[in-house]
DNA sequence: GTATTGCATTGACAGCCGTCAGTTCAATTG
DNA sequence: CAATTGAACTGACGGCTGTCAATGCAATAC
């Protein structure tokens, strides 16, 4: 899954023109790149992506018997999406009796939400 | 991959309580849920996040050559990341020469980032 | 108690994903 | 022309993902 990201100096460069003016770095950290992308993970699947869209605006009033027919799934693969989303920190459960109720966890999707509309910030 | 997302009435009701008082629905339709979820699957992987952050702020400026020892990956691995972004829409490339530069695509990641920030849109 | 209901877990399977070594190909250089 | 260089493509590999049928399990209903 990998990636160093060091800003090793650039080599190689001999022939014709210089490839590129201005050495380039990330202005994410590896910390950071990997909690992003494992929430962008979780959202990239139409499934997991319409039960977050379902969760966020009934919070905390959905069971999962109201859930499993939104899709032409078994009742396994919505339950297994929903862990999915659990271990990726974006929804938590509550059961109440038989039934489990779901909700997004609060400001789950803020970080991915605030650099996604980022405009090149920092110089 | 996949669901209907059909609004498929509740069925089965007649033991305690009802489950939960409001028939739920997504806001997000099956169309918007796919294309969403695509980028956010590009976004996916923390090499193409940051791919993806570098690429933002040195549109146009940075070839391969530069993104490559940004991490611990192969070249032909990293070329092929560049190119599950492009597949997916979000950066595109130009060849000057013997280099190729790459760029994000102007409103890629818009769709994604205002689906993010909404907060109880739609009653 | 037994039967039933809602949800999670398990096991299995096909298909996709991230990675690299090796190769190919175009453009540049001599 | 031949040699070199930057980048994409190919093939292969282990590991992960999405799905379902079958099962397990706790809570409710009878």
């Amino acid at each position: 899954m990998a990636a160093d990201l060091e800003l090793s100096p650039k080599t190689k460069r001999q022939a014709g023109q210089p490839c590129c003016e201005p050495v380039v770095y990330p202005s994410v950290d590896r910390e950071q790149a990997l909690r992003l992308a494992e929430v962008a993970r979780a959202l990239g699947d139409p499934v997991r992506l319409q039960l977050i869209d379902v969760l966020r605006k009934h919070a905390g009033k959905v069971c999962v018997c109201e859930l499993v027919p939104l899709f032409a799934l078994s009742q396994p693969t919505v339950s297994h999406h929903l862990k999915v989303l659990r271990q990726a920190g974006l929804v938590g459960s509550e059961r109440r009796g038989l039934w489990a109720y779901y909700y997004v966890v609060p400001d789950a999707l803020k970080e991915l939400s605030t650099w996604l509309s980022e405009r090149e910030a920092a110089a």
